[in-house]
DNA sequence: AAATAAATTTAGACAAAACTAAAAATTATT
DNA sequence: AATAATTTTTAGTTTTGTCTAAATTTATTT
């Protein structure tokens, strides 16, 4: 599998998670930056590798076999950004771009031997789980701090947004994985949150409640 | 810079230590496995972004940016393989395969901070010197185990041939870098060798002897 | 249901990096 | 010094992954 091939399978397993259907040229071509035409080539070249499942005008499905390849991309993804944090003291908004180049590295004993260093985590830094070696992973059951009622505790289990600029605003406010948060105030108008976190009230917009995963505690 | 690009550097840079006049075509299609006519190629975009000074059939040199660029991939090179060895229990023989592929990730802090991590070696598991952030590097007096004469005692300081062969042949008698070893006789019809080593005598050839790096302590 | 809009695919082209085969330059040999 | 052998370069192809522009299919509106 070249580097490409490899950006096209994860690109298809994370759209597929959240619409299980066929996944459609133009969102693929969104997420890769690339044009229609190019996802198509590389669409009927992966279905040739029996990779996906492909009929034309009706969008691409991974194959047992795809969905595996993608898993082993994910799971090499997000050990490298648990070394890179825990080991190499990067913030969580620096890892991701350098563990889009790290997921390419091709050994599966190296990410083994990487895992075991790592203590065998099950979750990355953004609190999205990592496959194990056979693919299996943990599912977290988590919802969106804009879906949690009024006055409940709930503790910060990950982000939906993932990019540097919102993470950065979370490190800002001091809010973290395993942050508790309490939620005093809902403004009907714009949905505005009032939280309580380590004693002091802060007020989120509900553009940021609708990025952070949550559980209720 | 391209993978491939950072290839061709890498390799005229370790024949420019060989033999420090221009290095020609011949040469670099044996060690990157390709034809003369893509070594001309190559060498041509290389010449033209400033990495290497070239006049045809002359062969060609590093400019000050192509040896400081080859420098930063040796050093990426030997510290993922320190890495390897130190952290992720990978053997000797085993680290030069995955360190080729680690070596082309782009980031100079992760290098830095991996640098950081391991202590700032200054040597690779193999007895090579690793190039600091400015591609300093230590030089090591070594001399090949078969130019030292008889009954001197020696260290071994690292490889001249790293190939896993090799080196799987050094594990299996237990010769690793900081053994002690000392030359009880030389046959002279064959240049082999009789070392003593942790007070076993044992018979190795010329060939072996002519790839080994020692100094005489 | 026909017309229009949007999405997708095809066809043809391009850049990077490799190749083969032939031509040119350099080096070695007689 | 002339010829032969070797090395290097040029010219023309190939493959991978991308692109634009045109054609086709599917979806949406009127």
């Amino acid at each position: 599998m070249t580097y490409s091939e490899e950006n096209y399978i994860k690109v298809i397993y994370h759209l597929s998670l959240v619409s299980p259907k066929g996944i459609n040229t133009n969102a693929i071509a969104g997420m890769i930056e690339s044009k229609a035409s190019s996802v198509t080539d590389m669409v009927k070249k992966l279905a040739e590798k029996e990779l996906v499942d492909y009929q034309k005008y009706q969008g691409v499905t991974l194959t047992q076999k795809g969905l595996h390849a993608a898993k082993m991309i994910v799971r090499k993804h997000r050990l490298w950004e648990v070394f890179l944090v825990e080991k190499l003291d990067f913030t969580w908004d620096e890892v991701h771009a350098l563990a889009e180049e790290l997921e390419h590295i091709k050994s599966e004993k190296l990410i083994n031997r990487l895992d075991e260093f790592l203590g065998f985590p099950k979750e990355d830094p953004h609190g999205d789980p990592i496959p194990d070696r056979y693919g299996q992973m943990i599912k977290v059951e988590k919802q969106l701090l804009s879906e949690v009622g009024l006055n409940k505790k709930v503790m910060c289990l990950g982000v939906k947004d993932s990019s540097p600029s919102f993470l950065q605003y979370l490190d800002k406010h001091q809010i973290s994985l395993g942050s508790e948060i309490e939620i005093i105030n809902k403004e009907a108008f714009d949905m505005s949150l009032t939280i309580l976190m380590n004693g002091k009230e802060i007020l989120i917009s509900n553009k940021i409640a609708g990025n952070l995963f949550v559980k209720v505690i």
